[in-house]
DNA sequence: CGGTTACCCTGGATGC
DNA sequence: TGCATCCAGGGTAACC
C-alpha cells in the first residue's frame, strides 16, 4: 500500500498533471482528513494559487504552491491515492484539486478515510513538521547512519526499519521483502547486526524500493492505484509477502507467515532457511 | 525515554 | 440469505 515506492509513484504521475498549472479552486469533500487547517484556510490558500512543485518526503506528498501561499501535504497513509482521470468509484472521493486552462481535475481518493490533508505556511514549517516525526529517506540514507541508527535500538529488526523516525519510508511489506534479500530474520536485535549484514541490509533497500518504484509499486485488494486506475507490478515478482507455504524463490523452502513481537496484528512473512535467528 | 499496544476507518472475505 | 467476525497496513496517542 502506499509506502515509499507507491508514494514516489504517485508524486510522479501528479507532477507533469499538476505542476505549473494554476488551481482554480480545491473542493473539500471530506473535512474529518484535514489535521491543523480548516477547509477554509486551505480553499483560501488554493485559490488561484500555482503548482509549482509536487514532491515526495518519506510517505508523504508535498504539493508547494507558487507565491508564498504554503505547502499542503497528503499523507496517504492505507488507502489514500490520487486520480488523474476520473475514479471509476466515485464515493471515496475525500478532495479534489481543480485546474484552470485548460480546466481539469484531479482527485484525492481514500477509501478507509485514515489519510491525512494538512497545509502549512512555509516550506520550513513543512520541513520542520516532517523532521518531528522522520528520520532520513529510505533512499538517500547512507550505510554507516543505517549502522549508527540501528545501533541505538535492540527492538526488532522489523519493526526498526518500519519506524519512520528511525528511517522514512519503509512500510510492512518492503520490510519483509528487504528482509528477505538481506537474508536477516526479522526479529534479529536491530543493534545485534553485523557489518556484513549492515551492508547487505543497506543494499537491500536500495535495490527492493528501487525496483518497487520501476514497477509502479505493490497492488492488492483492488486498494493502491496509480494516478491513472492501473495496478503496481511489484507483488507479481516479489519474494515473500503474501507468499505463504509458496517456495521461496531463493532456496525452495515454504515461505512461513507469522506474526512477531513489536507489531501487533501485522503478518510478517519470511524464509526460515534464508533468514536464520542467530 | 524506549518500547508496546489500542485505536482510527471501511469493505471484502470468511464463518455459522 | 443474513449477520457477526476477522483482516488489512500507516500512524499517533496513551500507556508501562
Amino acid at each position: 500500500m502506499p509506502e515509499l515506492s507507491e508514494v514516489e509513484t504517485m508524486v510522479r504521475g501528479l507532477r507533469p498533471a499538476i505542476c505549473g498549472r494554476s488551481l482554480r479552486r480545491i473542493e473539500v469533500l471530506d473535512r474529518s482528513l484535514l489535521h491543523g487547517c480548516s477547509a477554509r484556510r486551505l480553499a483560501g490558500a488554493g485559490r488561484g494559487a500555482t503548482v509549482s512543485e509536487v514532491v515526495r518526503r518519506g510517505k508523504w506528498v508535498v504539493v508547494t504552491l507558487a507565491d508564498h501561499r504554503g505547502i499542503i501535504v497528503i499523507q496517504p497513509r492505507m488507502t489514500g491515492g490520487f486520480w488523474i482521470k476520473k475514479p471509476e468509484q466515485t464515493n471515496h472521493i475525500r478532495l479534489v484539486f481543480h485546474l484552470d486552462k485548460p480546466r481539469a481535475m484531479i482527485w484525492y481518493c481514500d477509501t478507509r478515510r485514515l489519510g491525512r490533508i494538512s497545509w502549512f505556511a512555509s516550506a520550513e514549517e513543512a520541513a520542520e513538521g516532517f523532521s518531528q516525526s522522520h528520520g532520513p529517506d529510505a533512499l538517500e540514507i547512507t550505510r554507516q547512519e543505517l549502522g549508527a541508527r540501528l545501533s541505538r535500538t535492540g527492538r526488532g529488526i522489523k519493526p526498526a526499519l518500519m519506524d519512520q523516525k528511525l528511517l522514512a519510508g519503509i512500510g510492512n511489506i518492503y520490510a519483509d521483502e528487504v528482509l528477505h534479500m538481506a537474508r536477516i530474520h526479522p526479529e534479529r536485535a536491530a543493534n545485534a547486526l553485523s557489518a556484513v549484514m549492515i551492508d547487505r541490509l543497506h543494499t537491500a533497500i536500495q535495490t527492493v524500493l528501487e525496483r518497487a518504484i520501476c514497477l509502479e509499486g505493490s497492488s492488492f485488494d483492488g486498494a493502491y492505484r496509480t494516478v491513472l486506475g492501473l495496478e503496481g507490478g511489484f507483488l507479481a515478482e516479489n519474494s515473500v509477502y503474501g507468499r505463504e507455504s509458496l517456495p521461496c524463490r531463493a532456496c525452495s523452502e515454504p515461505i512461513v507467515k507469522t506474526r512477531i513481537a513489536g507489531l501487533i496484528g501485522r503478518p510478517t512473512y519470511f524464509c526460515p532457511r534464508c533468514q536464520k535467528p542467530r
